[in-house]
DNA sequence: TCGGGTATTGATATGTTATAACATCCGGTC
DNA sequence: GACCGGATGTTATAACATATCAATACCCGA
C-alpha cells in the first residue's frame, strides 16, 4: 500500500513524471489532451490538494483558456474517465492521481484544516464492503473511499 | 455485518421502530424532536431511497410545515448530527439510518438505477485505511464509503 | 409570574456546484 | 470540397447549500 500526499518529496519531478505518463497514455489510447486539459491537469498536479471547479476556472480565466464553467466541467470529466485525476466526493473537488498508470482503487486521507489530499492505494476487494455487496446481491462498478481528519502538519498546529 | 435495504421485510415495523427509537433517544439526549423534524424522518424512513434536501423541501412545503431551503437543511442537519439520518456523499443526498441506537461506522450500497440504498454495518471499516492513516500519521475524524452499482432488483432489468 | 438565556423557526438573500442546450470550429477522410 | 466527429464557445438554468437577522417558543431560576 502506498500512501502519496503527506511525505515530503521531489515534486518537481513528481509533477513531470505524471505530466509525461499521462502524454503517453493518450498516445497510446487515442485521447487527446488539449491545451485545456493539459493546464488543469498541471494545476490540479501543483500540489497534493483537493480544487474546486470553479478553482481551477479561476486560473483557466485568468490565462485566457477560457470563463465559462463548461470549460472547467469537460476538462475534469475528461481528466477523471481517463483516470488522470479523482473527483472527491466529500469536498465536491478534484485532484490529481498519485498513481497514474495504475490499475488502482482509490482511498483518500483528506485534511479538514489545510484541504490536502493523500491517496492511498488499497486493496481492490475492499474487504468487508466487497462481503457485504456480495450477501446483499449487489454489483459494484465502482467505490468512494474517503477519510476526513487532521494531516501530520495540521495536527502540532491542531487547527481546530 | 448487517445489511439493510434490499431484502423485503417488515417495512411498518421497521419505520415505527426507528421513530420510536429516535424518540427515545430525544427524551434520554435533551434533544427536540420538534415536529418538522419528525416528518423529515418518517419522509426519509418511508423507502430506504436517498431524498435530496429539495425532494424534502417539496413534501413540507406541500403540507404547509415550510418552503424556505433552510427548512430542510436545518432539519436534515439535526437528523444526521443525532445520528437518526446519514448524508450520501456521493448523491448529495440523505438517508434514514438503518441501524438506529448502534454506534457504528456506516457504509452504503447505492444503486445507480433506483437510487435505493442499503446501509451496511461494517468493521470499522479501518482495515487497510487506518493501516494506510497510521502509516502517514493520519489521525482519522469521520470515513465515507460508498459503494455504487446495481441492486439485485436493478441487475435482472439490466438498466443501463 | 416575571425576566433572561437558549433553541428553534421565519424570512430574505446569496453563494456554490453542476448541467442542458445549441452553435461553431477544426482536423482528418473520402 | 463535403462530411463527420470530437472539441469549444456561449447562454442560460438547474441543483445544492449557507449567511444573516428578526421573531418566537421553551426552559429555568428569581
Ligand atoms: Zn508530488
Ligand atoms: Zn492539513
Ligand atoms: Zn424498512
Ligand atoms: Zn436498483
Amino acid at each position: 500500500m502506498t500512501t502519496i500526499g503527506f511525505e515530503t518529496h521531489d515534486h518537481h519531478a513528481c509533477v513531470s513524471d505524471a505530466l509525461a505518463k499521462a502524454e503517453a497514455r493518450c498516445a497510446a489510447s487515442d485521447l487527446r489532451l488539449t491545451p485545456v486539459r493539459r493546464r488543469v491537469l498541471e494545476l490540479l498536479l501543483a500540489e497534493h490538494r483537493a480544487l474546486g471547479a470553479y478553482d481551477i476556472l479561476g486560473h483557466l480565466s485568468a490565462e485566457g483558456l477560457g470563463t465559462q464553467p463548461p470549460v472547467a466541467y469537460r476538462a475534469l470529466d475528461f481528466l477523471v474517465k481517463a483516470g488522470f485525476a479523482h473527483r472527491i466526493e466529500a469536498l465536491n473537488a478534484y485532484i490529481a492521481c498519485a498513481h497514474l498508470g495504475a490499475d488502482h482503487t482509490p482511498a483518500f486521507l483528506i485534511c479538514r484544516s489545510c484541504r490536502s489530499v493523500a491517496e492511498s492505494d488499497t486493496a481492490p476487494s475492499q474487504g468487508r464492503l466487497g462481503d457485504a455487496a456480495r450477501d446483499a446481491g449487489f454489483q459494484i462498478e465502482h467505490t468512494v473511499i474517503e477519510a476526513q481528519g487532521l494531516c501530520p502538519a495540521c495536527q502540532t498546529g491542531d487547527a481546530a
